[in-house]
RNA sequence: UGCCGGGUCGUCUAAUGGUAGGACAGCGGCCUUUGGAGCCGUAUGCGGAGGUUCGAAUCCUCCCCCGGCAG
């Protein structure tokens, strides 16, 4: 089979790498440029040559072809101009969702000749195929499972991914590049959003957004306690950043139009925790779960999982009850559901409520 | 200016003659392909000058500063 793969320097893309080519496929290795580093280099160090060189030692070794494909613009004009909307609208972003969905199996499928049948990347997730049909489902790895990051996939895109390491644990993973004596066999994993690397979340905001100074006001007192550098450097559920004494405190609600910060102390249970919320712009991967399904959702990327109860309060707009309760709902970020190991889908938080217990 | 009270890490607060400790913030690390959260680890302080004492944050004197009551 024709394959395209996609290599990031990464551990996990060249393990994925090989095992396509021990089993004998037509490989290209793609290295995706998607850094904006360059742009930001005066903020940090940018180690992207360094993932490219581990690109081309991966594929020396292994004798397959590797292309280098400059996606810089579209990944700007799809990705982070999305991301700095977000923020600016006091919303709390999670570029790591388009990053897959837009630029990794969309963008990339564009550049790339048809005749590929598959694109393979290094994600933690596996796929079923029933009746022509492609479902997602979790990797056997709780914590390292990405099916979170993949939710918004399309059909198209999921027939056409391959993930050669989704069947495996970390460590498993860890094993077969020390077999394979792959070149970064002992890098360490990468973190934060892709295209920031090693940029402090903070600095890309002061960066794009300045400086806006506002009040911190205590919410159960509704007095200023204190001033912030802008609403859009606080999410919910935030503790650092307050510089407040007698905390911990925690960012409640966000007043965008005033430019207020609510803070609170973790013991006010009532004012920090959320159960409940609605979801918009929901992609069903599959078939739609029915009103009143009882599923399991992803808040976060992580091994952590809610069971709830979902409702459709019309065809856009799915309310979320969770059973327990979470101090980071946040508007913006993903809600991905499950059914068991099954993958269904999410979309995106678009308010959050408090419950009276 | 004739009267009281108070000055301890960045902030808040302990130690009342016997090694200045804690919390929060900060910083560093771990964790995590989003934001966050969480975990671990850490620097920094007795307003100043004298005095009493084996020994002073603590007792005494003066000075400085900050509150408040007098004006």
């Amino acid at each position: 089979m024709k394959i395209a793969v996609l290599l990031s320097g990464g551990v996990d893309s060249s393990v994925a790498l090989r095992l396509l080519k021990e089993q004998g496929h037509d490989i290209t290795a793609f290295y995706l440029k998607i850094w904006l580093q360059e742009e930001y280099s005066f903020l940090g160090d940018c180690p992207w040559e360094e993932d490219l060189e581990y690109a081309r030692a991966v594929c020396a070794q292994a004798d397959v072809p590797l292309q280098v494909i400059p996606l810089q613009d579209e990944y700007w004009d799809r990705v982070v101009s999305y991301t700095i909307k977000e923020i600016k609208d006091g919303r709390t972003p999670n570029p790591d969702m388009f990053c897959n969905s837009l630029v990794k199996f969309g963008a990339f499928l564009d550049k790339i000749d048809p005749s590929y049948e598959k694109v393979a990347s290094g994600h933690y997730a596996t796929i079923e195929e029933k009746n022509n049909r492609f479902y997602l489902k979790r990797s056997p790895d709780a914590v390292k499972d990405q099916t979170y990051f993949l939710a918004y996939l399309k059909q198209e895109q999921l027939a056409r991914a391959l993930f050669p390491i989704g069947i495996y644990e970390k460590k498993q993973v860890r094993q077969l590049a020390k077999e394979f004596d792959l070149p970064n066999q002992v890098r360490k994993d990468s973190q934060g959003i892709c295209f920031l690397g090693k940029i402090k979340f903070k600095d890309f905001v002061k960066e794009h957004l300045g400086e806006l100074p506002g009040d911190i006001v205590n919410f159960e007192t509704m007095k200023k306690v204190g001033t912030h550098p802008g609403y859009y450097y606080y999410t919910i559920g935030q503790r650092e950043g307050i510089g407040l004494n007698a905390g911990p405190w925690y960012v409640v609600r966000k007043d965008i139009v005033n430019n207020i910060i609510y803070i609170s102390q973790k013991k006010d249970v009532i004012a920090a925790y959320r159960n409940e919320f609605n979801v918009t712009k929901i992609n069903w991967l599959n078939e739609i779960p029915e009103s009143g399904s009882a599923l399991h959702v992803k808040i976060r990327h992580g091994a952590h999982r809610y069971p709830c109860a979902i409702e459709y309060t019309d065809a856009n707009l799915l309310s979320v009850k969770l059973q327990g309760s979470d101090k980071g709902i946040a508007a913006g970020q993903f809600a991905v559901f499950y059914d068991g190991d099954y993958c269904l889908g999410g979309g995106i938080i678009s308010d959050s409520i408090t419950v009276e217990s």
